[in-house]
DNA sequence: ATTGCTGCAAAACGTTTGCACCTAT
DNA sequence: ATAGGTGCAAACGTTTTGCAGCAAT
């Protein structure tokens, strides 16, 4: 177990919600706090696969989402139909700009914008749990975009 | 015809791209228009569909594409694996606040966001499209929210 | 002993596609 | 005449589900 601290963090929140502390359930931890960038489920799924694990597509499916309840991921929408998550354990917390032509994802830092959640949930009256705030955009030289011109 | 603006715009869009001018899309956008509030394609066809209307799912599906291209409706994601559009016709542009335990969503207009928007492509060196923001919250008092309670 | 979890395969879901026919140009 | 659009049903890709057996409590 590479990640004592984060495994920690996820045996107590299992405990708390009366969720079994399962072999598997720690593998996919592992699994998803090692891979670099963002990821669907299928893939960690196949990744673990090709690894000689032996942890099933809906234990990865369902214990990503306990894994994200308990925010040491981060589920994200890109804009395909596909859910998307990134390891959030031991990360500043970040938004993303999307390259619709040639599928780049940046992240970015910006303090402005949970000042906002906070102030517009204040506003309007509801707890802020999370938010997502995607810039969609176009590179501005295809030519010399090694991503537009490696398509 | 309700809509003779929109139609002029999506007639002018559609030309222009050498698209061809069909009764169907028309229909389409006649719909989309009408809709009160963010839609689902499937659900306009089915509202379409018990209209007595007789196209089909793939032309509503491609028609709300074009749609989006040309702004007069705008393509939403809220976290589901769906899209959804609402019409931008003759609309401000809005952000949005989703709830996630009574699904309610709050529209709300933030005039630093698309000055963020603006800024941050400008420092990334990329050109802006479009971008969303949304807050996913928990309401406040259950036992009031009759929207949680209608469940 | 009792739940809850796992793996598997099948089903579900929203969406896209292939194709024969049709229609706007 | 011809390129492009339509409707239908089938295919698609991601995610969820049902269930029998298994394992954590």
């Amino acid at each position: 177990m590479k990640n004592k601290q984060a495994a920690d963090i996820f045996r107590e929140f299992l405990k708390n919600g009366k969720n079994r502390i399962t072999p598997e359930r720690f593998e996919v931890l592992e699994a998803a706090l090692e891979f670099e960038g963002h990821f669907s489920a299928d893939e960690l799924y196949i990744m673990m696969k090709n690894g000689k694990s032996r942890v099933s597509r809906a234990t990865v499916y369902k214990t990503l989402e306990l894994l994200a309840s308990c925010d040491l991921i981060s589920l994200r929408n890109f804009g395909d139909n596909m859910k998307r998550y990134e390891s959030s354990f031991k990360k500043q917390n970040h938004d993303h700009l999307i390259c619709m032509d040639c599928g780049r994802i940046v992240e970015f830092i910006n303090p402005i914008l949970s000042k906002l959640e906070t102030e517009i949930c204040k506003e309007l009256d509801f707890e802020p749990s999370s938010y997502s705030f995607n810039l969609f955009t176009r590179c501005k030289n295809k030519k010399n975009c090694k991503y537009y011109n490696e398509k």
